[in-house]
RNA sequence: UCCCCGAUAGCUCAACCGGUAGAGCGGCGGACUGUUAAUCCGUAGGUUCUUGGUUCGAAUCCAAGUCGGGGAGCCA
């Protein structure tokens, strides 16, 4: 137990009357000369502020309200009170007041007034201070406990798989390279060529882009396994939903189907989004009201309902019916672009989709194919707003085929010669899907930017903090 | 990486046809005995992103660059 409370409990169960010491940042200070003064006080512990009276009574009252302003932090001796106000339940009288910092109010960054994501994005530092990236820390911290929650619960083990890989071209994106060879020497004998066997792991390394690989090694083993970890790609993407650093949370099962793996993936994100909901009404009310109008109906319609799921083939279908006029014609062996899934799931089904049977041409080596030589096991799931949520398939299981796919990817089978070994010595069906957390905290948010979904993003040009 | 848009006070923005910059908020000073983005009065605050060009004169027009935003691709 720590010797002060932490302000949300206050504020949900305090009682008047009882002594307390709390701990926190000044949000603001309305100040009146008649002697007294509010202070609203946040520690992260809930969204609300706990208003403290200070009066002027209080040892120190006037220098202290001189120097003091948003940003600040102190702690506060008093007892809580019913508050005659309106707006909130409790509040604080002060008994003593003391700074632990002050916050220069002509230099602070953050106001009481809104800032902007952008500017907010340049104080990453300081931006966990306010409203919005509070809440943003709570329900992505809430989503990952319901993660290892759901995986837990039914039985899956956690694998820690390597950030640190030397698989190139695992089949997704670009590798940033990890090295300990003298770049600068290095270019300075332009024309030769770089000898990996001098660098530290003897070949060429680079940050992972899936756990996938390796997580399979383990499912093919021990059965339901999940990794959850940092990924990264290399690659110049600027949009709203791409990161260079991300979260991934890839489940693997041997003995799946894809329809096992449609089955899991679907009560994964709807038994998430249901546990934030029950754990962050506050900070969702929030994002609600100010962010995204609308998203708890759509949060609770999600979890209500039944996704929609289709082939690929017959998504086609949809979209050349539609009558829509799209930038981008529909045709069957393309990838679907984004104005074609957002049709589907925005428009046409107003639900999660999960489309299946993408052409194997344009699908990764490693999913499982259809007797029609055709298409292949794959799994996209699509939400409103975000797109792609969800990657997956059932994984090739058949040594020859595999090996067959790959040559057709332009891979040198070689390379895989471990992955091709799960295939050689007691193979199973198995399946898995890859879920990004910072789009699932775009969507239980909100939020427009991914960047503003992370603590600190990275993206191409940006990695300060 | 491609397309479009943008960069002016601490923040959010304005400034007509090219004539040396203005508001709100914030800061500071003052008023107010219960406030909730408090309110009211006053006040300070500028290398108009950088470099170059056109011009008597550039925040404004042109070029290049940097950074930011939106869209696209890559994908989660």
């Amino acid at each position: 137990m720590t010797p002060f409370t932490r302000i949300g409990r206050i504020l949900k169960d305090g009682q008047p009357g009882t002594q307390v010491d709390v701990r926190g940042w000044v949000r603001t200070k309305r100040e009146s000369k008649g002697g007294f003064a509010f202070l609203e006080l946040n520690d992260g512990s809930s969204f609300a502020s706990l208003q403290v009276v200070v009066d002027g009574g209080v040892p120190g009252y006037a220098e202290s309200m001189k120097h003091l302003g948003t940003g600040a932090s102190v702690r506060i001796e008093g007892e809580i009170k019913e508050s005659p106000g309106k707006g909130q339940r409790v509040e604080v009288h002060a008994k003593t007041l003391e700074i632990y910092g002050l916050a220069d109010p002509a230099t602070y960054p953050l106001q009481k007034k809104g800032h902007s994501f952008e500017f907010l994005r340049e104080k990453a530092h300081l931006r966990p201070r306010s409203n919005t990236f509070g809440a943003m820390a709570r329900v992505r911290n809430a989503l990952c406990a319901a993660i290892h929650d759901f995986y837990q619960s039914r039985g899956f083990l956690y694998v820690q798989t390597p950030i640190i890989t030397t698989s190139d071209c695992e089949g997704a994106g670009q590798l940033f390279q990890v090295t300990t060879l003298d770049l600068a020497r290095l270019a300075a004998k332009q024309g030769e060529a770089v000898d990996f066997s001098q660098d530290f792991f003897g070949k060429k390394a680079g940050l992972t882009v899936s756990g996938q690989l390796e997580a399979e090694t383990y499912a093919c083993a021990l059965g339901d396994v999940y990794t959850f970890g940092p990924t990264f790609r290399a690659e110049n993407s600027n949009t709203t939903r791409h990161l260079a650093e991300f979260w991934m949370i890839e489940p693997e099962m041997a003995f799946y189907d894809l329809n096992d793996n449609m089955n899991l993936a679907e009560s994964f994100v709807r038994s998430i989004i249901k546990d934030v909901l029950a754990k962050c009404p506050d900070d969702l009310a929030f994002f609600n009201e100010r962010i995204e109008p609308g998203l708890l109906d759509s949060l609770h319609h999600i979890v209500e309902n039944d996704f929609v799921r289709l082939t690929y083939t017959e998504g086609v279908e949809i979209l050349q019916k539609s009558g829509k006029a799209f930038e981008y014609p529909v045709e069957w062996g393309h990838d679907l672009q984004s104005e074609h899934e957002r049709y589907l799931t925005e428009e046409h089904f107003k639900q999660p989709v999960i489309l299946t049977d993408y052409p194997r041409a344009i699908k990764s080596f490693y999913m499982r194919c259809n007797e029609d030589g055709k298409t292949v096991r794959a799994m996209d799931v699509l939400v409103p707003r975000i797109g792609e949520i969800i990657g997956g398939s059932q994984r090739e299981e058949r040594p020859d085929i595999l090996v067959e796919r790959m040559r057709e990817s332009g891979l040198n089978p070689d390379d895989y010669w471990w992955y091709l070994e799960l295939r050689q010595y007691g193979t199973v069906p198995h399946a898995g899907f890859g879920l990004g957390l910072e789009r699932t905290v775009q969507l239980v948010t909100g939020m427009q930017n991914i960047r503003d979904c992370i603590p600190f993003p990275r993206t191409p040009k940006n990695a300060e903090f």
